[in-house]
DNA sequence: ACTTATCATGTTTTT
DNA sequence: CATGATAAGT
């Protein structure tokens, strides 16, 4: 640290492609850095650089390199980017979520906190669920905003947010995860956070030996982020911190911007550097996005420019209802593709539950996609079937697994049994355990069933030790009547199931993998792909498509003070930014039954025409077609500027210029 | 008394 | 897809 260093040509470091802000970035080995990064301005590429610098000079060692980034495809793609300068030099780089990294920590030092290793992280839904079960008497809470509060609490040890109902449940689910030997997401930020300051050696450990700290998505960390990363530092660590206020968009999972506005303060010996050159986008785009972000008062003010002289316009396109919305956008990809295989296409929604209509008219199209952030082969039924198995043969106190595996196929079992066999012994938390006790409670076909599941999971679990993965779990599907339970496309996805296990040694391999399925990769490039715009961070596509900009759904109804209101701005300003080349942006007034207005952002991107999409398709005699007033039909006659079609509400034909395919 | 099948209904955003 | 209410089956 603190040597001046000259870029070198023997060491084959390339800082040619990178512009001066970004240079003084990578080559400031002194300070601790703040850089204000626009959208699009390179971040990634320049934090990249820096450690590739820091490890070909010789600055600090790979192993002495942490980097935290937002989620677990970013830190893969990091990985994948520094694998390809440095080779086997980077694995030794811990790169990951807070989350991960804190497993790392948690895992060499369980015995400490006593806990037991492999570290078992309870999935949200599951989370939920536990939560749910909990709120059962009391009506009028929201078991995922109950959740939220309870991991906000849990985070900053503080409980004066919660009323008595949420400590109730608090309290309840804690003592939950702790039977079941598991942990949820707070759990492993504060771990981490106690073992750091009740083991000070420990502490020790870890602070002399990270000589930089790299945090990506610095606007959106919340308090125990804020409190691991000062621990982690001391003087002997040089902390290089990347974001932009303009793109906070996580306060609702205690994300706060202070921590970036107050970095000067936090840390001493500081420099500030904004970067705001942007190589992503069109001057359009970025003039689109300038305007809108304006419009939020509380804010640093950061303009983005470019040297990028190519102009398209940003459309604004309005359809009659949100079904006609999706099927032109799809009609447009099809366009797109005819002469264009290769660019990368995505459409970005507010709202998880936009997403099925989407698929709907893609899939009619016959349009390659794939939906990141929820899973869809692990979210259907009878894989989480299957799973259940697997999780309670690995922990026979997982309550969750356990409900869910007695259940599928039925075996007579409900919830009156279900709750006997968990208050049976409360010392012991072992289900199996408790289910051979209270065996002779019970008669008829409950014993029968339970008796059989008893026997069969002790056959199993002796065959884990001799037999593969793959070829046990295949036998505990047949044996348990699961398979035979399913109809045949169930089965035929359950096939595919068996032959993802292949890769697995054992039981352990396949839970620990289980925990970080939740983002695939991509393996059809050509694929467009379909995300919420909270996912879509840090990503870019050369088409963006933006639907749904209507007034309930963005900005977010539940939207009520202008606080809020600039965070929806902020993510809309977000989503923007993702295009490199062309931006659409649609909405359609008719939402399913109701009626909507458009999104007051509409009216803050400066002067935009709003147009119709072009849909100069192709019909066919027999089509099903769709008509704004007249609803659904099907085509009997085509001729050049019209057609003839049998509507389903009359038996008249009638003569329409106007349709889409439906 | 207990379980299961079926239908309607409802969902911000996520590690 | 999961839940809750309701009806029907064991």
């Amino acid at each position: 640290m603190g040597c001046k260093v000259e870029a070198n040509q023997e060491y084959d470091i390339n800082l040619d492609l990178l512009n001066d802000v970004q240079k003084q970035i990578i080559q400031n080995t002194e300070k601790n850095l703040l850089v204000l990064a626009g959208a699009g301005t390179g971040k990634t590429s320049t934090v990249i650089g820096k450690i590739t610098y820091y490890i070909q000079k010789g600055i600090v060692k790979p192993h002495e390199i942490i980097a935290t980034t937002f989620t677990n495809k970013a830190a893969r793609e990091m990985s994948v980017r520094l694998q390809a300068k440095l080779g086997s030099n980077a694995n030794a780089i811990w790169i990951g979520t807070f989350h991960k990294l804190c497993i790392l920590v948690l895992e060499k030092h369980a015995h400490l906190m006593n806990l037991k290793t492999p570290l078992q992280v309870l999935p949200y839904d599951d989370q939920l669920q536990v939560v749910r079960k909990l709120l059962k008497p009391y009506k009028n809470y929201k078991p995922s905003h109950v959740l939220e509060k309870i991991q906000r609490a849990k985070e900053t040890e503080k409980t004066n947010s919660l009323d008595a109902v949420e400590s109730t449940i608090l309290r309840l689910y804690k003592k939950e995860l702790e039977t079941m030997g598991m942990l949820d997401f707070a759990d492993l930020m504060t771990y981490t956070i106690q073992l750091w300051r009740e083991y000070e050696n420990v502490l020790l450990e870890y602070q002399n030996r990270f000589k930089l700290l790299c945090v990506d998505e610095y606007q959106d960390i919340n308090e125990s982020q804020y409190a691991w990363i000062k621990l982690l530092n001391n003087q002997n660590t040089q902390i290089c911190c990347v974001g932009d206020p303009d793109q906070a968009i996580y306060s609702f999972r205690g994300a706060n911007i202070k921590y970036i506005l107050s970095f000067e303060e936090t840390f001493n010996n500081t420099e500030i550097i904004p970067l705001e050159q942007n190589y992503r986008s069109t001057q359009n785009i970025l003039t689109v996005a300038n305007t809108l972000i304006e419009h939020n008062k509380r804010r640093i003010p950061k303009k983005l420019w470019t040297t990028n002289i190519q102009n398209i316009d940003v459309k604004v396109c309005a359809t009659y209802n949100d079904k006609l919305e999706t099927v032109s956008i799809a009609k447009e990809i099809i366009k797109i593709r005819q002469n264009d295989t290769k660019s990368s296409i995505a459409i970005l929604v507010r709202t998880r539950a936009q997403f099925l209509n989407i698929e709907d008219s893609l899939s009619k199209e016959k349009i390659q996609y794939v939906v990141t952030g929820s899973v869809q082969f692990m979210d259907r039924a009878e894989i989480k079937d299957a799973i259940s198995y697997a999780r309670f043969l690995y922990n026979p106190s997982d309550k969750i697994a356990f409900t869910r595996m007695i259940q599928s196929p039925k075996r007579g079992i409900g919830e009156v049994i279900l709750s006997r066999i968990f208050d049976d012994d409360l010392l012991d938390s072992n289900i199996e355990n408790k289910m051979q006790k209270m065996l002779s409670t019970l008669s008829g076909k409950a014993k029968e069933s339970i008796n059989k599941l008893v026997n069969q999971l002790k056959h199993w679990r002796s065959l884990l030790k001799v037999e593969s993965l793959q070829t046990v779990l295949k036998l505990v599907v047949q044996e348990s009547g699961l398979y035979n339970s399913m109809s045949n496309e169930k089965q035929a996805n359950l096939q595919n199931w068996f032959d993802s296990l292949s890769s697995f040694n054992c039981l352990q391999d396949y839970i620990e993998h289980l925990m970080w399925q939740n983002d695939s990769e991509n393996i059809n490039d050509n694929a467009v792909e379909i995300m919420t715009i909270h996912a879509s961070k840090g990503l870019e596509f050369d088409y963006v498509f933006l639907p749904g900009w209507v007034s309930n759904i963005f900005p977010s109804s539940r939207s009520n003070n202008i606080l809020q209101i600039e965070e929806e701005r902020r993510l809309a300003y977000v989503a923007i930014t993702r295009a490199r080349e062309n931006l659409t942006i649609s909405y359609a007034l008719q939402q399913g039954l109701f009626t909507s207005k458009p999104s007051m952002f509409l009216t803050e991107l400066g002067p935009i025409k709003v147009q119709q999409f072009e849909n100069k398709t192709q019909f066919a005699i027999g089509d099903l077609v769709q008509h704004q007033q007249l609803g659904y039909g099907n085509i009997t006659e085509i001729g050049m500027q019209h057609a003839k079609v049998q509507f389903s509400y009359s038996s008249k034909i009638v003569e329409v210029k106007s349709l889409t395919k439906a």
